[in-house]
DNA sequence: TATGTCAGTGAACGCTTGTGCACGCAATTC
DNA sequence: GAATTGCGTGCACAAGCGTTCACTGACATA
């Protein structure tokens, strides 16, 4: 039983979400889309929007919903990678500012709604932040054997440093991309070198 | 000669300017702000507001302009309450982390453009931080003797880390506010650890 | 004192917006 | 085969928007 029927409303939802996608642009954020014109580009009529999402907010929620895990499940693919050897810094790095180049109206959502009008919104987008800082928490903690609590103010400065990248390259060209990555990776590495410094000398402190 | 006329037109300009900042709240963003609520609300008429801001845009732009210009001010003024003695990373968090939580309004709005929907907008505000990295170069080179090109890095890391936290401010209550602020600090004393472990790396290197 | 300038006005315009409602019609259920 | 469900529709409404236009009247100038 496939249901002819549901299947059709997946269809027509799944049409609304991409029309959403594509009116975000740089210069139209969620904000400023309407209902009408989403569901203009869906191709069906205003009022049946209402059959999918009671509000624009809820529509927006599920965006933010799929792109969070989209970019998490790149970054935990690009981490598996680096069990053959490597940088794990710089693949990690890498990984994050091609979904940024590739998903720029994804992560452009991201960046807005975090500091965004609806209460709603910045908390699921800082439950998606908190995500991956939490993974780097436990990556520290697992693999470099770090304190919890220097591994947290660490992973959390790196998070900032990278997002806060991520949102420059939204408006660079594909050379400052370039630029900014390797900044952004000399800067994470300057982060784990001060992290490790901390650590030498928290030791050094209690013995 | 005063100028009554033109002292009245300042007043009402002022009116405006004011207008806007009262109408900026968590919920309400500039992008959603309209022209004739402001205008309301500074006591005019609608189309009254042409006699003093081409656009809603240019209303904004002065707005970031001036937030940025207040919040360097009370930088600088912090960093030279300094010279009396003292941590600086710790009176510059401070001072910036009260100036988040006085200027809520003007602070979300530099937030929010910075990745907004108009790319003047977003020129001006990236303008306004860059001002405060180029302080921080300064300063590094200066007083503390660093290489121009591992300032900037260290420099850049820094202001991310401070306006990302910032960012989180907004939402928290004032424990939350107290907490960050220290766990900003001690990020930032991370930052310069390895900044310094850095510098001892390229001289051992080189040398 | 006469003349010009210009901040502020109020009515009017053409749009777009979100949403309520009753309805048609195909898929589903019994 | 009959009854029910529910997605999509078209119409209608009230409200709000930005912007135009011709105007008034207080100030500035000479």
């Amino acid at each position: 039983m496939a249901g002819i029927r549901a299947q059709q409303k997946e269809k027509t939802r799944r049409a609304l979400i991409q029309a959403a996608m594509n009116q975000l642009s740089a210069e139209h954020g969620y904000a400023s889309l309407s209902l009408r014109e989403v569901a203009r580009e869906a191709g069906i009529a205003p009022t049946s929007f209402y059959r999918h999402f009671q509000n624009m907010e809820e529509l927006g929620l599920t965006l933010v919903d799929e792109g969070g895990l989209a970019l998490r499940q790149l970054l935990r693919q690009s981490r598996q990678q680096i069990a053959k050897g490597g940088s794990i810094i710089r693949a990690s790095v890498t990984t994050f500012m091609e979904f940024v180049a590739n998903n720029t109206a994804i992560f452009r959502l991201l960046l807005q709604e975090k500091s965004g009008n609806s209460r709603e919104f910045r908390l699921a987008v800082q439950r998606e932040v908190e995500h991956f800082t939490a993974e780097l928490v436990d990556y520290l903690v697992a693999e470099q054997q770090f304190d919890r609590q220097l591994a947290e103010l660490h992973a959390d400065a790196i998070v900032r440093v990278v997002f806060s990248a991520g949102a420059d390259a939204l408006d660079a060209s594909a050379a400052e991309r370039q630029q900014l990555l390797e900044v952004t990776i000399a800067q994470v590495r300057i982060i784990a070198r001060g992290a490790e410094a901390t650590r030498a000398l928290a030791k050094s402190g209690l013995s």
